[in-house]
Order: structure tokens, then C-alpha cells, then sequence
DNA sequence: TATGATTATATCGCACACGACAAAAATAAA
DNA sequence: TTTATTTTTGTCGTGTGCGATATAATCATA
């Protein structure tokens, strides 16, 4: 009896874990564009409305995005000047990242996003609220 | 009174999809290494491995990726000489995608990947097989 | 049967992600 | 206190994703 392939599509959970962040990207897409941020930016800037003030090494953590990834990103909110880099004095090798007064404010325009995309997927809040729940018991796995 | 502000990390849908996203694509690195393969490139795989042959735009489609990406994509695994394309004499706008022997030999060194993969995330079957469910409803409103 | 619209694929440019590696500062150990 | 190790941040190269656009083939319709 010739064996089934576990390699189907359907049972993958690569697949729709890797389609499904990309549409959500696409849906945040026009709302982020009103802000002048890409996607990322916008994590790096919803991070830092919670915590105003941090390290890269945190703000990294905090992300699961390593620094040759968060670096360039501080210097695109940096240059659109939403946020400031200030080298540590006690311990020199840390750069601390803060809000600038500009990056604060966009903070009031982004508060009808939410709203706006939960209307946008169309599907039962229960079930989004599952999801979010299943996928930060999976993401403290590698805390 | 001051209103709660809707744009903690913890209450997005977009943060923890996209670092669960990525994570997933670490834990499958090791394994695509052995393969010679990029996460994207075995999700073509994956499609390949399950029609035999359809055209790139049914490929688009079922990744729910656009042509700019799935492109070069393909033309690294020609590279590689694990798929075949060859444009349709009915259709000459059409491309055929068809696996090569090479890339039909893959699948049985891909067998074991979903196993192991389910080993490494160390969560119960069940809540897995809820996210995977979760998300396709969530795709399905977009085909 | 022209010709305007649509479709299928591809090219180009920009912005990530991340592995590999580098540099500088802090810490630990001999 | 040298010296080795670790930590923090940064640079560089490769491979996607995707918007904008190009090109060629097909279709629709006057």
C-alpha cells in the first residue's frame, strides 16, 4: 500500500502562516501609505508609542528582527524625523532609540487603523482573536 | 476620561502574524539547506510536487503571489534544473510549468520535513491544526 | 478587419530579512 | 593589567515581495 505524502499544501503550516502575513500586509498597505511608513516602520513605531524610549538591542527583542534588519529601519524614521538615535554614555556600545515630538503625533493618526482593518478581513472577531492568541503562545517559545 | 489606545503590540493582528511568519521560515531553514532550497522556492515545490504541471499564473494564484515574484523564482529552480518551462503553442502568452525528473526526485528528501518541523515548534497538534485552519478561512476571502 | 481593451508574462526599482562578518566597548580571566 | 571573550551595533551581499511599467498575444466589437 503506497503511502500518503505529507507533503500537501493543504496540511502545510508554512504555507498559509507566509500567505496570510503577506495579504495582511497588502490590507494594512493604503492606511500605512496615509502615514508615509512602510510596514515594518509601522511595527518599529507601534513599539516605540508603548515604550517611548529603548534600546535597539530591546526594540530587536521586542520584534524578532535581528539588528541588520532594525538598523536601517531606524535610519528611514531617523531621516523622516519621527524618531532620534542617541549613543549611551555609560555603556557606549548601546544606542538608545526615542520618539520625537513629530513621531509621537503620528501616534493620533494611526488610532483608526485597527478599526479599519478588523472591518477590512471581514471575519468573526472570536476567531481574529484566536488567531492573535495561537500565534503569541507560538511566538513565546522563543522568547 | 482618557481613552485606551487601540494600538498596543499585544492587541495587533498584524505584529504577531508577521514574527510568526518569520520565525516559521527559521525553523524550516536547516532542513531547505539540505535541500538547496529558499523558503519561497520549496513553497513552489510544494505546489509543483501536487499538479505536475499548470501555468504560471495558476501558480500566482495558488501562492497568492504576483508574477514579479514568482518569476525569478522560477527561473532560479530552471537554474537549479528542477522545473521545466516552455510557453504554450494554443496560448503563446501562457508559460508551462512542469517539474523535471530532478525536481520530481526532490519530494521523496522533502518527506520528512513536516514531521520534524511539527517536532521543532513543540505545541499540541490540536492548536496548530486550529492556526492552519484559522488562516486558510482568512485566505479564502481572497480568492 | 482594423483597432481598442484585456490578459499573461516579464523587467525594473525600492524596501526589507537575514547570514556572514567587522568594529568598538565592556567584561572576565590569567 | 594584559589578554581573551562577550556584547552591542553596524556593514555588505543575496534573495525575495511588490508597485509601476513594458511587451506581446488574444479578444471584443464596431
Amino acid at each position: 500500500m503506497k503511502e500518503k505524502s505529507h507533503l500537501l499544501l493543504k496540511e502545510q503550516l508554512c504555507f498559509p502562516i507566509y500567505a496570510t502575513s503577506r495579504m495582511v500586509t497588502r490590507l494594512y498597505q493604503p492606511w500605512l501609505d496615509k502615514l508615509g511608513l512602510t510596514y515594518p516602520q509601522y511595527l518599529v513605531m507601534l513599539v516605540l508609542w508603548e515604550e517611548q524610549k529603548l534600546t535597539v538591542s530591546q526594540l530587536c527583542k521586542r520584534l524578532y528582527l535581528n539588528t541588520n534588519t532594525v538598523t536601517p529601519l531606524l535610519k528611514k524614521l531617523r531621516d523622516k524625523g519621527l524618531v532620534a538615535k542617541e549613543r549611551s554614555t555609560e555603556d557606549e556600545r548601546t544606542v538608545h532609540i526615542e520618539l520625537t515630538q513629530k513621531g509621537d503625533k503620528l501616534k493620533s493618526q494611526a488610532e483608526e487603523i485597527p478599526a479599519n482593518l478588523v472591518e477590512a478581513i471581514d471575519m468573526p472577531l472570536e476567531e481574529l482573536k484566536q488567531m492573535r492568541e495561537l500565534m503569541w503562545k507560538f511566538l513565546s517559545k522563543f522568547d
